[in-house]
DNA sequence: CATAGGGGTTCCAGTCACAGGAAGGTCAAG
DNA sequence: CTTGACCTTCCTGTGACTGGAACCCCTATG
């Protein structure tokens, strides 16, 4: 399979194939031509590299599940570890960004939204 | 007032006010040993600043916000419609995350988390 | 008066995970 | 033979800073 191929089978873009080959997430061979030729193990790889970055697992999360995913003596608690650790962060993430949807939400209630100056965005943003 | 005094006043970085010195959004006046010197008007701009940012305005939103604070013959609506597209965009990304906690958090639980290599996590990562 | 420290200054590199684009080589079809 | 789609490498840019090097300035103390 060249690289178009396994872009559209995995639906990540050839540019973050290239690059994940860069970093050293997958090895492809190569052709006479230069060009990439990918295996279904590296097929596979890459789908699994799609998933875990859909579920916003940084690069190095994905690094290291990828190493656990082909280590048959793993422990799952490895696995689930990473798992956790990344959970608790979304949830501060969105915890955060409640917060400031809160606020938002607030502000922009008050808001007239005419063509008046007078704007309790810019109240709640230049006083505490 | 120095650099540092601001610095303490509005909870900024001293790097991250130089920072927005030079992409223009503050431009506080020199000494003649060249120490940046902040009026009060400079402190009340950062202070506006860092609470744009902290909710989670871009640079870019910081600008216009400053702008229009600093218009007189402003329109409400023209604040309003950039907090109201940030809060759309806010919504948007918890909306994202959401999703991935649902489906992390249900993974997590079905990890047993021993050290056996049998693990959900991965198989949810492995096949769709 | 020398020095030590705690300011301040500039400039450069790195972050994260790619995306865009230039310049050029390769391949299959008409 | 040419066209156009594909592939290659390399370089730059993104957002909003952060860290660090190398250097200057100011005040207080021995």
């Amino acid at each position: 399979m060249n690289i178009g191929d396994v872009a559209t089978q995995t639906g990540l873009p050839a540019k973050t194939i290239r690059y994940y080959e860069d970093i050293g997430l997958v090895t492809p061979e190569r052709g006479a031509n230069g060009y990439r030729i990918f295996g279904q193990s590296d097929a596979h790889k890459l789908a699994f590299l799609a998933r875990a970055r859909a579920l916003g697992f940084s690069i190095e999360d994905c690094r290291n599940l990828l190493a656990l995913w082909g280590d048959r003596s793993r422990a799952s608690a490895d696995v689930r570890a990473i798992a956790k650790h990344h959970l608790t962060e979304i949830e501060t993430k969105i915890a955060g960004l409640a917060a400031m949807r809160d606020t938002l939400a607030e502000l922009v209630q008050e808001c007239a939204g005419d063509n008046r100056p007078d704007c309790p965005i810019l109240k709640g943003l230049e006083g505490a």
